[in-house]
DNA sequence: TCGTTAGCGGAACAAGGTTCCGCTTCGAGC
DNA sequence: GCTCGAAGCGGAACCTTGTTCCGCTAACGA
């Protein structure tokens, strides 16, 4: 059921058209926008126009659904991992670079609550969560270091319970504008922040 | 979003055609039928057809599947929580009585899980739940207590317990030809015998 | 540069949901 | 018992989405 390409690193066995790997790309991008925005119910014909291109392109790259999202998963996991660095590399201070990072997580909470359901009963949905777990709460911890170390963020928090939080209180939206997770997350951060006086 | 057909017991506002009254019956059974065939999920075209009405029929009873899951839900309740005297007086020995009983039940749950994933986050949910054991608790008590006294089972078991351990291993079963909880909980009723000897 | 073929787009088909309207039948009033 | 207004019915028609299939395009090895 999982897609059968490489893991990220690894050359495919051989020959693959370079306009298929661009496509393959394009795609998983396409679809976790599209995940954002419309939930990973969303029409595939969709995803194919975000992408621009046929829905028989996505069928032959991703044959079921959950192989969709299982891919758009590790995509996900791996571009959050990287934009933990990038991010504090770039950004005024840590606490901006962390609040850009759990921007970008709660999109993929997205995926990772769709996947919940696209996998349901099966197997390997353990194995995809230890991943996420392993690459994830590493790079949060550099970022919640490096605001505490700058005096942005009071110390005392862990990376684990911080994600695990946010995962919380994204649970169980579906367009009810009564309920906006992100509002409660701001929230959060804020209460992250070191008081002023003190 | 719940159906504004009255509880069961008090009269309808006024004038509601007898044949349309017959129809919601027939739909319910037909309904309560086809979702243990073939899921909550299954097409309203199905259904229709099992009760022998058109779909208009059903959309005008029950506008949203919620409705005409919850209606359902209700009904199936309220069935068996009447069977269970009825099926006491009627059967050779309360174990017998108790085994048709939780075969009802065992239907009722398909209905049951199908009501939570159709509610999800939709209020109200709880209130069902609680009609629920309200209304079953006892019945189970009742026809368990009645084979403990006819010396068929083993006392020390709780009705609620039970139920809720049939409830359980009716989790997660689609279809699989591999998990077929029938099968597990004849286990269950069995050992719930009193031993031959002692 | 050429030929092979991987890969592409999207038309066509399938399946299910939802709406709508002309016909049927109920049942209140006489 | 008969009449007639309208409640209620069935199911065709339409819409949305999933899935397959095939003729065309263009990438790339020779």
């Amino acid at each position: 059921m999982v897609s059968t390409a490489g893991r990220p690193g690894d050359a495919p066995a051989r020959s693959k058209r370079a306009d298929a790997l661009r496509n393959q790309q394009t795609l998983l991008a396409a679809a976790a926008e599209v995940f954002v925005t419309s939930g990973v119910d969303a029409p595939i014909r969709q995803i194919a126009a975000r992408a621009g291109v046929g829905v028989g392109t996505i069928y032959r790259n991703f044959p079921t659904r959950a192989d969709l999202v299982v891919a758009v998963y590790r995509h996900q996991v791996e571009a959050c991992a990287e934009a933990g660095p990038a991010l504090l590399a770039a950004s005024a201070s840590p606490l901006a670079a962390l609040r850009q990072w759990v921007d970008l997580f709660v999109d993929f909470l997205v995926t990772k609550h769709g996947l919940a359901n696209a996998l349901q009963a099966d197997s390997g949905f353990e194995a995809l969560h230890t991943y996420f777990l392993d690459r994830l709460v590493p790079v949060c911890t550099q970022l919640l270091d490096a605001a505490v170390d700058a005096g942005e963020v009071r110390p005392g928090t862990q990376a684990y319970e911080l994600m695990r939080g946010i995962g919380n209180l994204c649970i169980g939206r579906d367009g009810d504008p009564r309920y906006d997770p992100r509002r409660l997350i701001e929230l959060l951060l804020q209460g992250l922040r070191r008081p002023r006086s003190s």
